[in-house]
DNA sequence: ATAATGCGTTTAAGCGATTAACCTGAACCG
DNA sequence: CGGTTCAGGTTAATCGCTTAAACGCATTAT
C-alpha cells in the first residue's frame, strides 16, 4: 500500500517527529537542520509519501474538508442551471479557502442523527441551504458545528449567512412591471419554507401594495420546483380577467410558464409578460429570452465560505451577515402591458 | 465535545472492545448478553454518541466515501443541466449503495500529486469523468485505488466504464437528418479529448459516409462548451452553400446555435435543422423544442457506482463494462429540408 | 566553575476506534 | 475429581500521524 510516515524516517535516519515537523514546516516550534530536512524531503520523494490524511486528522488537526448540506428532497432537481452555478461557486470558493468538499446528501431518517452524522469528524464544518425553519441548523449550532448558511436565511439568529436580498429582487422584477404598466400582476412562489422564496414574495407583496395594488390570493400560486402541478397556474391564466404579467421566483419555473402559456396561445410578451429569477445563462438562449432578476452567485458562495472559514478557525473577522444586492436583467420576455 | 466509545464504555461498566462489538453487531465473533447490549445502547443514546468516523476508518475498515472527479477546467460550466442531472444520478446511486460523496475539485500542480491525494485514505474509490487520454486514471490504477468512469471511457482497458453509447447517439442524429432529407450536415463537435465527444463524432462522420456523403472538414467545427468562440461557426453558416442541418455535441451547444441563428435571421426548423444531446428538461421549455438524443443519466450512474463499489469490496460480480442505448427525442427544432 | 541557554532531535503519549488473542467462572462429563 | 467446553467478556496491539516535553551536548553568561 501507501507509504507511511514511519518509512519515510526509517529511509533518512531520523524519527518520525522529526518528518512530521518538516512535513509540517511547523516553523519556530522546532529547528531541523537544512542537512536533515533535505534527506528526509528526498526520502519523501522517493517514496511517493502522501501522508494519510485521515491519521493526520485523527491526531487533532483539522479535516480541510467542509460538507455542503442541501435540502435532500430538492438537490439537483432544478434544470435552469442555478444549481450548477451554485455547485461552481461554491466549489471555487472552497478551492481558494484550501477546502475540499464533501456532498453530504443521504436522507437521514431523523435530523439528530443527521446532525450527528456531520460532527463525526470528516468535516470541519457545513455549509448548508436549507429550509428556514429547518431543525437541523439549531441542532448543528447546539453541537458546535461550524455553520453557515448559504443562498438562505434562518430563523436563528446566530447562524452567519449569505445570500441575495431576496426581498428587494422581488421589490425589483415587480416594480420593472409596474412601471411597464402592468398592474394586474402574478407571482408563482416557492416552496413556504425556504427564506429566499419567502423574501420574493414579500418584496411582491410589497411592491404591490405600495403602488396601491392589493394582491390578490389567488394570484399567487406555489410551483416550488418546474415539474410541480400547473393547473393552478393555467386556471388563472383562463380566466376572463387575467394576469397580464408574472413574476416568477426561479427561472426554470419561468420558463415552463413561457412554454405552457405558448401552448395556450398566450405570446409572450405581447400578451403577457414573464420575469424570472437567477437570471442564469439559458436567460440569453430562450425564445423570446428571459427578463430575470441576477443574484451574483460566485459572490453569495465566497462570501460563505468565507464565514465558515473563519467560525472553524475560531475567527470572527469579517461581517456575519451578508447580504448581495440582486440586479434586475431586462430582455424580451418583458414588454409594455397590452392596451385592451 | 462528541462523546467517544470510551465514556460509553464506562457509563455501561464495560470495556471499549464490548461497545464495538456491540455497535458493530459482530455475530459470531464475540457473544454478548441481551443485558450488556441493552446497558450499552442505553448508554449510547444518553450520550447522544457517534463514533467518529475516521478513527474507525483508520482502524481499518473502510470510509464509505468515494469522490467524484471531473475535469478541472469544465466543472460546472454546463448550463443545459446535464451536471446537475449527472449530480442527481450520482447522488441518489452513492445514496443507495450507502456511500458518502465527495466532489475531488482541486487544480492539482502536477497529476502525481491528484493521484496521491485520492489515495490519502479519504475515499474508498474514484467516480472518474475524465479526458480519454487522462494520466490520472492510470496512476489510479497503477496505485490500486479502486476506480470506473462514467459518462466517459479511457484508453486504459483495465478501468470499468459506464456510459452512453455515444457513436450510436451520433448515428441516431445525424441518421434522422438524413431521414428527413438533409445531406448538407453540420457539426458542432466537442473536446477532441473526451471520448463521448469524439464518439459522437465518428457516429455522425461513419453516418454521413455510409449514406454516401463526404463529410467537409471544415464543416465539424469544434465548440467545446457554449461560450467557446462561434465564429468559426458563424462563418458556416453564412456561407453562399450553407448546411441545412446541425448536430450539436451537446444540449447547450445546440442552444446556443439557435439563438445566433434566429439573430442572423435563420429561421429553425425552417431552414436549419437542429439536433443536440441529453436531451434535458430545457429541451422541452425551448422554442422551438429541441430534438436531442438523450441518455439515459440515472442508469449510467448507478452501473459506474455499482461497478465502483464491487471494486471497494473486491468483487467484480457484475458486468465490467457497461454501454447503455440512448433514445432519440425527436421534438420541433428537427424538420424536412428545405427545397431549394 | 557552575548555571543557564540553544540547538537539533527523540521519546512517548495521545487521537478514537477495531480486533485477534486471551482470560474467567460455571456447567458438564465420564 | 480433573479436564473440557462454552458463554461472556477483557487486554492490548494497532491504524498513521501530531506534539508537548525531555534529552544530550556544545556554547555562552555569570
Amino acid at each position: 500500500m501507501a507509504a507511511t510516515i514511519r518509512e519515510v524516517a526509517q529511509r533518512a535516519g531520523v524519527s518520525t517527529a522529526t518528518v512530521s515537523y518538516v512535513l509540517n514546516d511547523r516553523k519556530g516550534a522546532v529547528k531541523i537542520s537544512d542537512d536533515t530536512r533535505a534527506r528526509i524531503w528526498r526520502a519523501v520523494k522517493e517514496l511517493g509519501y502522501h501522508p494519510n490524511a485521515l491519521a493526520r486528522a485523527l491526531a487533532g488537526k483539522r479535516t480541510h474538508t467542509v460538507a455542503l448540506v442541501m435540502q435532500f428532497a430538492s438537490i439537483f432537481t432544478s434544470w435552469s442551471g442555478f444549481t450548477s452555478e451554485l455547485m461552481h461557486g461554491v466549489v471555487r470558493a472552497a478551492f481558494a479557502h484550501d477546502l475540499d468538499l464533501m456532498l453530504h446528501t443521504r436522507d437521514h431518517a431523523n435530523t439528530h442523527a443527521e446532525a450527528l452524522a456531520l460532527g463525526d469528524g470528516r468535516v470541519d464544518g457545513a455549509l448548508l441551504l436549507r429550509d428556514w425553519d429547518d431543525p437541523l441548523i439549531d441542532l448543528l449550532v447546539e453541537q458546535g458545528t461550524p455553520t453557515a448558511l448559504v443562498f438562505s436565511r434562518s430563523r436563528n439568529p446566530d447562524v452567519p449567512f449569505s445570500c441575495c436580498d431576496d426581498e428587494l429582487g422581488g421589490r425589483m422584477a415587480t416594480e420593472h412591471l409596474i412601471r411597464l404598466g402592468h398592474r394586474r400582476i402574478m407571482h408563482l412562489a416557492g416552496s413556504d419554507r425556504s427564506s429566499a422564496a419567502l423574501d420574493r414574495r414579500r418584496g411582491y407583496e410589497e411592491t404591490l401594495k405600495a403602488n396601491g395594488i392589493e394582491p390578490r390570493p389567488e394570484w399567487t400560486v406555489i410551483v416550488p420546483h418546474s415539474g410541480a402541478p400547473f393547473d393552478a397556474v393555467m386556471e388563472v391564466l383562463g380566466g376572463v380577467e387575467r394576469p397580464t404579467a408574472v413574476f416568477a421566483w426561479s427561472d426554470d419555473v419561468a420558463l415552463r410558464l413561457m412554454a405552457e402559456a405558448r401552448n395556450a396561445g398566450i405570446r409572450v410578451p405581447e400578451d403577457m409578460s414573464v420575469v424570472g429569477f437567477d437570471s442564469t445563462e439559458v436567460c440569453n438562449h430562450t425564445h423570446p429570452s428571459l427578463t430575470s432578476v441576477s443574484q451574483d452567485i460566485p459572490r453569495i458562495a465566497t462570501e460563505g465560505v468565507r464565514m465558515l472559514a473563519e467560525r472553524i478557525e475560531g475567527r470572527s473577522d469579517g461581517p456575519r451577515h451578508v447580504t448581495v444586492e440582486p440586479e434586475l436583467h431586462i430582455r424580451e420576455s418583458s414588454g409594455p402591458c397590452p392596451q385592451r
